[in-house]
DNA sequence: TCTGGGGTCCTAGGACCC
DNA sequence: TCTGGGGTCCTAGGACCC
């Protein structure tokens, strides 16, 4: 289909997880607030009140995931260190994220879109892509309709963008940030898209923007001007291709509206960095742990699965993984646990441990079940 | 004591098969 | 005294996204 005749939207709730616990202490309203960290919960006095945590006082490992617009005048933003935030904005009052509640308004604004149109492209807890090609009325009054009906849902905002594409759209939502609604056409791509920086396109991120740089290709229409043949030394064919079209603002993507889960995977990074022989205990009763969750995961959503992976992060935070494809699917604790004690026999233990994770790919559904597993063995994090 | 946890997609080399 | 060539599966790592 030509992208003159879509109309795709981009939704992306403003501050999301911040919006929401706003909602449950309306009082912090207008300060900055982050979310990010664990362990802790906001202590509440006899009258009802509570006694919020400030960034400064926070200990222990961590990133923001959410910053209000208050936060962020400080400079302080999503994947920040807490220790990092604390020093832009020691006042701050800090929250823990509380991801049921955040599902839970998740799918009311989900609802709420669906009902005005339904062909609807999930991208994680708080933006879709929808596809309002087939929906009577003006692009502008449906982008309210829908920004009306996901205020009216859930109390919170979101930020639209509606353009021929999803890739224009994603760039769109984010120009007008909080409570925005940017409308777009092809030939707008000089005036609007071309005077952004490179790293504003989704799929450019802090390695492709830094090369782009070294390059003197700092906006999307120094991209656009780029001489093809530089591009693909340094990028390759297909990524310099790619970005030649996303440079002209093509992108002939459909909405998928409906996709099966490629893995699923746990990991944790722990209080303190671990040692394979010192802290083996702590670290066996996590790496067990991870197993049960993930075999938690699989069940809940039926499936088994045929290739399971560890991954570790060094205490210099290098990062190595180790996988087995197995004859049988499994699905079962002890036997996600015994592949993945098969997989660190194969990783160097020397250093210590930051993180340790589990994986579980190469899916199926459950079909013939995975016969009974041998007993677990082995030495390694017994 | 900077730097979470859950994902997707791509690349590149080796094994193995016809 | 050359070492085809395609296809698929598996492994490990890396970029990127929310």
């Amino acid at each position: 289909m030509a992208d003159t005749a879509r109309r795709i939207a981009h939704i992306d709730m403003d501050a999301f997880f911040a919006s929401v616990e706003l909602l449950r202490y309306p009082q912090l309203r207008g300060q900055p607030v982050v979310i990010g960290g664990r362990g802790y919960d906001p202590e509440q006095r006899d009258d009802g009140s509570y006694v919020f945590k400030r960034l400064r006082d926070y200990v222990g490992r961590g990133v923001i995931t959410t910053a209000t617009y208050e936060a962020r005048a400080f400079g302080v933003g999503s994947a920040m260190g807490m220790m990092k935030a604390a020093k832009l904005a020691p006042d701050a009052i800090l929250l823990p994220a509380n991801f049921d509640s955040y599902r839970h308004y998740s799918r009311l604004f989900k609802q709420a879109v669906a009902s005005i149109a339904p062909d609807i492209e999930d991208r994680g807890i708080d933006e879709i892509f929808v596809d309002l090609t087939h929906v009577d009325g003006e692009t502008q009054e449906i982008g309210a309709r829908i920004k009306q009906a996901v205020q009216d849902a859930t109390g919170l905002t979101c930020s639209v963008g509606i353009t021929p594409n999803k890739l224009l759209s994603k760039i769109c939502s984010d120009l007008d940030k909080p409570n925005g609604l940017t409308l777009l056409g092809f030939d707008d791509i000089p005036t609007r898209i071309w005077p952004l920086g490179v790293r504003k396109v989704n799929g450019i991120g802090p390695k492709a923007t830094e090369k782009l740089a070294s390059l003197g290709i700092e906006t999307v229409g120094q991209l656009a001007q780029a001489d093809q043949g530089l591009l693909q030394d340094y990028f390759g064919a297909h990524y310099a291709a790619w970005l030649a079209r996303v440079a002209q603002g093509i992108d002939e993507r459909e909405i998928s509206t409906s996709r099966e889960s490629k893995s699923m995977s746990r990991e944790t990074t722990f209080e303190r960095d671990l040692h394979a022989r010192q802290d083996r205990a702590t670290l066996s009763g996590i790496l067990t742990t991870l197993c049960e969750r993930l075999a938690d995961d699989l069940k809940r959503k039926d499936y088994v699965s045929r290739t399971i992976s560890i991954k570790l992060r060094y205490d210099d935070f290098q990062i190595v993984s180790r996988n087995v494809t197995l004859p049988q699917a499994v699905a079962e604790p002890a036997a996600i646990l015994q592949a993945a004690r098969e997989c660190l026999k194969r990783v160097p233990l020397q250093r210590k441990l930051r993180l340790l994770g589990v994986r579980a790919s190469t899916l199926e559904p459950p079909g013939a079940m995975a016969s009974a597993q041998q007993p677990v063995q082995g030495d390694l994090f017994a």
